[in-house]
DNA sequence: TAAATGAAATGTGTCGACAATTTTAACTTG
DNA sequence: CAAGTTAAAATTGTCGACACATTTCATTTA
């Protein structure tokens, strides 16, 4: 599988399938994070035309993987440490919220099928002792199946559309395969079971502490690693 | 003046400026919403090619202001009430902490800043009892500097970049003149004392009443209209 | 040697034309 | 007359070329 992220549309034009392309290739890190992007050299590397790439690199600035200025160019959004902290910052306060929306507007059903998911999610930690699988796949399963929930298609789209594909490409490019596994898992829990009890308030507040504790996490692993140089 | 957000960048290239025109003329209604947009028409109004127009409409999609379709074409964001309380909604999550980033991040000079700004509109309201202005401009004077004094990136693109202009849109077409202009100065009011206090968890509840207040003004009116029909 | 100037080279912005798709309209058929 | 089919018109997607701005680099000058 290429594409975790739900709300991606299939690639019908052209455009749509190089964007979808360079967005893995720059997520991945194999267009490196702060380089400049030359429109004729990638068309050349795409195969396509310069308009075409202009298309597919506008629809990248969307996602806010790159940067543009005028009649200077484009570039890789730097990968800072800065950074990764506002974007869980602002994770944590659109992700509560949609916490919230969805533990007041999920149909029974929904609740029923995101039971079944962490159950399953719980097994599979269980018997393989997953730790890898669950934090990498597992993880983002549970989030965007909880922002799709909160059925506001304005928060759907800022976060699905837009924040983790930043999110994928911070993980990616820092490497982060931190032992909360088991942690996450129970949190998640938590936060499902506020949900089936249609507790607004409780889920939202579990869901930012889910995440400021991944946020914690990794301040705590920056202030370690300074301490070594 | 024709702009407001402090965010927009002068406009350096023709795109900028057809941009900033179909903005406008979006905001405004002259260009009705839910209508569908004709790339021919348009760049003939506008005495542009196409790829011009093309790049000017890539950017009022990242504002959230139009819609594309593949293939299909582009339509004008349709402005409905639900479209509108998940504006709300949203608003409250992403300014709430902004307004608590703002509170933990503002220099002293920035918080002298915004109490001078908020005496002057003070004094503005008393004397020419200026409710029109206040909850016009002032209201949005007051939220865009929170906003940029949360000195966090992503928020500030998010909301200024984005949310804004949409909240913009739905302020002129809707009409939106409710009496809320002395309560609301009152509101700013216990913010900034919240931000001067720096707490933050004070100065984010705030605002999110604050906001969710507006949503329950407007959530009122509806109902009281709905029994008129 | 370092800073300033200017020209060449590279890169981005804009244009008009063609290709591919969708929409419209006319026409056939039951 | 309604529904389905087909052809024409209109619209969007893509392309290559040119105009303009920025960057690079060689040359001049202090």
């Amino acid at each position: 599988m290429y594409l975790t992220n739900p709300t991606q549309q299939t690639a019908v034009t052209t455009a749509d399938r190089v964007f979808e392309q360079i967005q893995h290739a720059i997520v991945e890190g194999d267009i490196p994070s702060g380089s400049k992007i030359s429109e004729p050299e990638l068309a050349k590397r795409y195969q396509i035309s310069r308009s075409t790439l202009r298309e597919a690199l506008n629809r990248l600035e969307k996602c806010h993987l790159i940067e543009r200025k005028a009649n200077v160019g484009s570039r890789v959004v730097d990968c800072t440490i800065e950074g990764l902290l506002e974007l869980y910052i602002t994770r944590e306060a659109l992700e509560g919220m949609a916490c919230r929306q969805a533990a007041l507007n999920m149909s029974d059903m929904e609740i029923a099928d995101m039971q079944a998911m962490l159950k399953a999610h719980g097994q599979t930690q269980e018997l393989k002792d997953g730790v890898a699988y669950y934090q990498e796949q597992g993880d983002l399963d549970f989030h965007y199946k909880v922002i799709l929930c909160s059925h506001n298609k304005q928060l759907i789209d800022l976060i699905c559309g837009q924040l983790y594909h930043l999110v994928r490409m911070y993980r990616c490019q820092f490497g982060m395969n931190s032992p909360r596994a088991s942690r996450a898992f129970n949190e998640h829990s938590q936060i499902l079971q506020a949900i089936t009890d249609r507790d607004g308030e409780l889920a939202e507040m579990l869901m930012r502490r889910h995440i400021a504790a991944s946020r914690k996490n990794i301040e705590k692993k920056i202030a370690e690693q300074n301490l070594l140089d």
